[in-house]
DNA sequence: CCATTTTAGTTATCATGATAACTTAATGAG
DNA sequence: CTCATTAAGTTATCATGATAACTAAAATGG
C-alpha cells in the first residue's frame, strides 16, 4: 500500500529527479492516484470485513456470478485466469469460503486434478447484499 | 488489493446499479483507477523487495530524509503523523530496519516514553540508490 | 503532590498477500 | 505402452497489513 500523507510537491519531485530527466508532473499525478487508490482500497476492505468478506472473496463471488449460465461453476484455474492473484492464496481463500458456506466445491468430472466451484444461495445473497454500498463507496470517493 | 483482470463494462455496472441510482461512468473510472494502482503497487513492491525494502520502509526513509535539518531525527509518533499506517506495524518495521542498519534508534532525551529515529549512512545511501528507478517505474506506468 | 487520565510504544494474534516445494493427474514423445 | 513433462492444487513459510491488550512515562487536576 501507499500511505504517505503529504505527497511531495512537483517542485520536490523535480529536485529528486533532476539528474534522471523524468517527468515530474506525471510522477506527481501518479503519486496522487496511488494515494487515492490506497485509501479507497482500505475503505473497501473495512466495508467487506464488516460483511465477513474481503476484496478477494468478493471478486471470487463476482466472477462466478458473472458466468452466463445459471448456477454454473468455475474451476480454480478459471478463477486464476480472471483474477491477478497467486494460486496458493486462491486455494486458501476458496477453502475458507467453503467453510463459510459462500461456495460449494466438488470434484471435477472431466479432470481429476481439478475442482468445480459453485456459488451457494448464501453466496449469491451475500453478493446482492453487498453490492449497493460497494458502488456507493466507489462513487462517494474522489 | 484490487485484482480483477476484466473490469465490468459500463453497461454491466449500469445493470448492477440500476436500482440504486448511482453513476456508472464514475464507477467505471474508479474501478480502472484502482486496478491501475494495484498493479503499479505490486510492481513497486517487487522493486523494493529486490533492494531489501518495502513501500513502508521506503516511505520511512523518505520522511526522515525530508526533514530540513541535516541528520535530524523523527520520533515514531512523528512518522505516524506523516504516514497512514498503524502503530504496531510501524513499531515492528522500525525494529527490522534497525536490525538491517538502515536506521538508528535512540532513547529520546525529552520524553522517556519516546524514541529518536535517525537515518544511518547506509539508509541514506539506500534511498539514493533506489530513487531513480522508483521514479522511472512511476513514469513508465500508465 | 498524589491519583487519574492520556500518550508512546510493544506484544500477541490474526488476515491476506507472496514464493518454493510438494502431490497427483493428464499429456505426449518415443 | 511407458516414462518424462506439464498442469492443477495444496502445504509450508514468510512479509506486511490490522486490532486488542499491555507497560511505562508524562500530563493533569483536585
Amino acid at each position: 500500500m501507499f500511505f504517505l500523507k503529504e505527497l511531495p510537491t512537483e517542485e520536490m519531485v523535480r529536485n529528486y529527479t533532476r539528474n534522471y530527466s523524468s517527468d515530474p508532473a506525471r510522477i506527481s499525478e501518479t503519486l496522487h492516484m496511488m494515494r487515492r487508490a490506497s485509501l479507497l482500497i482500505r475503505k473497501l476492505e473495512a466495508y467487506f470485513a464488516s460483511h465477513n468478506l474481503s476484496q478477494l472473496r468478493f471478486l471470487i463471488l463476482i466472477v462466478i456470478d458473472r458466468e452466463p449460465d445459471e448456477h454454473s461453476a468455475l474451476t480454480p484455474q478459471d478463477i486464476l485466469d480472471r483474477l491477478d492473484v497467486s494460486k496458493p492464496v486462491l486455494s486458501r481463500t476458496l477453502q475458507t469460503m467453503e467453510r463459510d458456506a459462500l461456495i460449494r466445491i466438488t470434484a471435477n468430472k472431466k479432470d481429476g486434478r481439478s475442482k468445480s466451484v459453485f456459488l451457494t444461495d448464501q453466496g449469491r445473497a451475500k453478493l446482492t447484499a453487498v453490492l449497493p454500498d460497494y458502488y456507493a463507496l466507489l462513487v462517494e470517493e474522489l
